[in-house]
DNA sequence: TTGCAGATTGACTAATCACTCCACAAAAGT
DNA sequence: ACTTTTGTGGAGTGATTAGTCAATCTGCAA
């Protein structure tokens, strides 16, 4: 019933609907499409998801989710604050790469109203550790003195722009790798002191 | 009939599509409702625009000329480089604030399908302003010898991201003002060699 | 075997929506 | 004055959609 535990037919469901919301936009696609390309019923679909804006916002979540699993992976608490920002930036920036549909999800999602929909600590959640991480690195005196959340905007909106680039222009993987280090380099030396 | 000199009526629609959209999503705003925000009936939203499509890809193009226009007032071509951008940046920011809703409007467009219904020609002129000053800086040895198309990128991802940082902190116009400008040094600083 | 709870189905419905159509009004042209 | 073009209105229509429901299926515990 809960998503941590999802059945093959939601997991299923769930592809569906990222698929096709990318493709068509959220209302663009019926739920009856999402059940069919599910290979599922429609009362399937409403069996686990009362509405579709339901749905929407569990696809959301889950993908958040999958998203922080990945990045979660790797417990380097013991290392320099660069380089868990760069672990994290880069992390970031090839999951992006490696599930680019996900992505695309995340954004349309993110600049719809249906972002309203989501409870307020939810989000906070999703940017509790990158937040974390900031502010250890503000009271270092590593980064800059601002505010915290002015920092976590422009490093979310450069990994928004990065991946986006490497996303249309789909360079060599040597070049991705190439420019994805450089542009770490980058955004340190703007936030940074 | 063209957009150039539009009637009152088309104008009402138009304010009033902007609104709803920004609201509630593109499906999710009928077009009944924007002729009766708009004050007009139903059968004239149709005699100006053949479809809601049409509709929604018009007041695109009509936000970004206005932005255009707003953005070439001053002439400065005797500027150096870095006022130039200067200029650019902080224009661009001035303008996202002054009107958040359209800002909105043009992210949630950006990130949605309906970005595809746009000819290749149409979008590359919108930022042709932008790439022409970025070719001028590489050549001039200003900016740094990266892929015009990927300094641009970051660029306009920033100017999201500290928009939306303004836009959710609601700061004094001195507060915002000096972030701003901090912002563009921030940022000169990462793309200038 | 029996019984039961949850899973699954797909036909069905009430509502909604994009768009049409035609009547009429206001300019514009002649 | 009169014809044509253009703008405006709003009821109407066919198609589509989110969500329902009663029936069937499945696995499992007693």
């Amino acid at each position: 019933m809960i998503s941590q535990s999802a059945t093959d037919k939601q997991r299923e469901i769930l592809n569906a609907a990222l698929k096709l919301f990318v493709e068509h936009g959220f209302h663009a696609t019926p739920t009856s499409k999402i059940a069919k390309e599910a290979g599922v019923a429609n009362g399937t679909l409403f069996h686990y998801y009362n509405t579709k804006d339901e749905l929407i916002v569990a696809l959301y979540v889950d993908i958040k989710t999958r998203l922080s699993a990945c990045m979660n992976v790797g417990e380097n608490g013991h290392l320099p604050i660069k380089e868990k920002c760069k672990a994290f930036f880069i992390g970031a920036l090839n999951w992006g790469m490696e599930n680019m549909t996900e992505f695309r999800f995340v954004q349309q999602f993110m600049s719809s109203p249906y972002l309203l929909m989501l409870a307020p600590e939810e989000i906070q959640k999703q940017s509790r550790v990158a937040m974390d991480l900031i502010n250890e690195g503000i009271k270092a005196k590593v980064l800059k003195k601002m505010p915290v959340e002015f920092i976590h905007t422009l490093l979310s909106s450069q990994l928004f722009g990065i991946n986006q680039y490497l996303m249309t222009t789909k360079p060599t993987p040597a070049a991705q790798k190439k420019l994805i280090e450089e542009s770490f380099e980058m955004v340190w030396g703007m936030i940074s002191v």
